[in-house]
DNA sequence: CCATTTATGGAATGTTCATTCCATAATGGC
DNA sequence: GCCATTATGGAATGAACATTCCATAAATGG
C-alpha cells in the first residue's frame, strides 16, 4: 500500500557502530555518519530517532554481543580458563589490526563522564554484569585451587577490571595484537597458584 | 609605552588545563574556556594562537609537572618502593575525589585516536619516557632481589603500563580513592617477591 | 493504471562553533 | 596631560553542526 521501507536496519546499526567506536560519538558528525551508514537525514531520523537515540541503540547492540560472547565461553570452560579464554576473545577485536579501536564502552566511558551524565552512569552500569560473571569465575578457581592463595575472589576482581581496562586503552594507544596475548597470558600466571608453573 | 598584558598566563593555563581534563578538547567549546580562563577572545588568540595550540601547551605542561614529580621520587626511593609511591602518588590526582577526571593524558590517548593522528602519536610518544623510568625501576628490583624470580623486566614493564592505564580509566568510571590505593598495594604485592607476604 | 500512502535524500533552517575585527581601555614617554 | 602603542572583550563573521522540510520515488489496493 505504500513505498516499503529499503534502509538495512542491522547493516546501518553496524556501520555506526564502527563509526562511533572509530571516533566516539561527538566527534562524529553527521553527515559522515549518514555517509557510514549510506542512508539520507529523512529514513536516518524515521529509523532511529536522533544522535543520541541512534547512540543508545549501538551501545545496547554492542553489549548484548559483548554478553553473548561469554556466555558461549562459558558452556565449555570454568574458572580462570574462562577468564582467560574471555580476555583473549576481546583481545581480538580490542587490538584490530589497522584500526586500534580500543573499546566502544570504555571509550564512551571516557568520552562521556563530565559531559553526558546520565549516559555515563549507564555504560558505567554496563560493567557491573562483568565484574559479576569474573566474581563466580573466580569463586570457581578459589575452590578448585587454581587460584593463589594469598588473593581474595573480591581482590581478584579489582585487579581484572584494572587490567581490562588498561589493555582496551593500550590497544588504542597502539598495542600490537601479539603484544596484548602475552600481557593476558602474564596476568592469568600471576593470579594463578605458583605450582601451576613451577 | 603600551597597555600592559593582564593576562595571568599561568593561571590561565591552569584553568584550561582543568576544563579539557574535565570534559575533553572537542567537547570543551571556546566560550567555555573563555569563561573558564576569565578572558576575553581577543586576550586569548594573542595570548595562546588557537584552541589546538592551546591544547598543546597544556599537554606540555601537564606532562613536564608529571615528569618533575616522578624525579622528586626517585630522589629518595629506589626499585619497587619507588614505583609503589609514584602510583600512590597519580592516584591522588587521578581519583580527585568529587570531579573523577582520570588521567588528562590517556583521555587525549583516547579522545585522539582516528581524529588527530599526529597529536595522537606525539601523546602516546609521551608515555615512552614513563617505560622507560619504570623499566630502571624494574632492574634495580631484580638486582635486589625484591621483584618476582619468575618476572622479567620486560614483562614487568607492560604489566605495569596496563595498570596504570587502567587506574586511570578506572577512575573515570568512579573508582573511589581508597579502592585506588587497595588496586596499588594489591599490584605491587603479585610482582613482589613471595617471601616478603609469606 | 490511477490513487493513496509512506520512504527517501537533498535542500533549507536555525544554532553553535572557532576565529577575526574593532572601538575602547590602559599604560609609558614626552 | 597628551601621543603612541598595545591589550582587551564584545560584536561580527563564516563555516559546520544537528535537525526539519519537502518534492519526488516506490510500492499496493482498487
Amino acid at each position: 500500500m505504500a513505498r516499503p521501507v529499503q534502509i538495512d536496519r542491522s547493516k546501518a546499526l553496524r556501520a555506526a557502530r564502527d563509526i562511533f567506536w572509530r571516533q566516539g560519538f561527538t566527534t562524529t558528525s553527521m553527515s559522515q555518519l549518514l555517509k557510514a551508514m549510506d542512508i539520507g537525514s529523512g529514513s536516518f531520523y524515521a529509523a532511529f530517532g536522533s544522535k543520541p537515540e541512534l547512540f543508545a541503540q549501538v551501545i545496547e547492540k554492542y553489549q548484548n554481543w559483548s554478553a553473548a560472547q561469554w556466555e558461549r565461553i562459558r558452556t565449555s570452560r570454568k574458572g580462570l580458563d574462562a577468564i582467560s579464554e574471555f580476555l583473549n576473545s576481546t583481545v581480538v577485536d580490542v587490538s584490530d589490526k589497522n584500526r586500534r579501536k580500543g573499546c566502544l564502552l570504555v571509550n564512551s566511558i571516557l568520552e562521556m563522564e563530565g559531559v553526558d551524565t546520565a549516559l555515563h552512569q549507564q555504560l558505567v552500569g554496563k560493567f557491573n554484569g562483568l565484574e559479576q560473571r569474573l566474581s563466580v569465575c573466580l569463586q570457581e578457581a578459589k575452590d578448585s585451587g587454581t587460584l593463589r592463595e594469598d588473593l581474595s575472589v573480591a581482590e581478584g576482581v579489582g585487579y581484572l577490571m584494572t587490567h581490562i581496562y588498561g589493555l582496551r586503552v593500550a590497544s588504542r594507544a597502539g598495542l600490537s595484537r601479539a603484544e596484548a596475548r602475552q600481557r593476558v597470558q602474564l596476568l592469568i600466571r600471576m593470579i594463578s597458584t605458583s605450582n601451576t608453573w613451577g
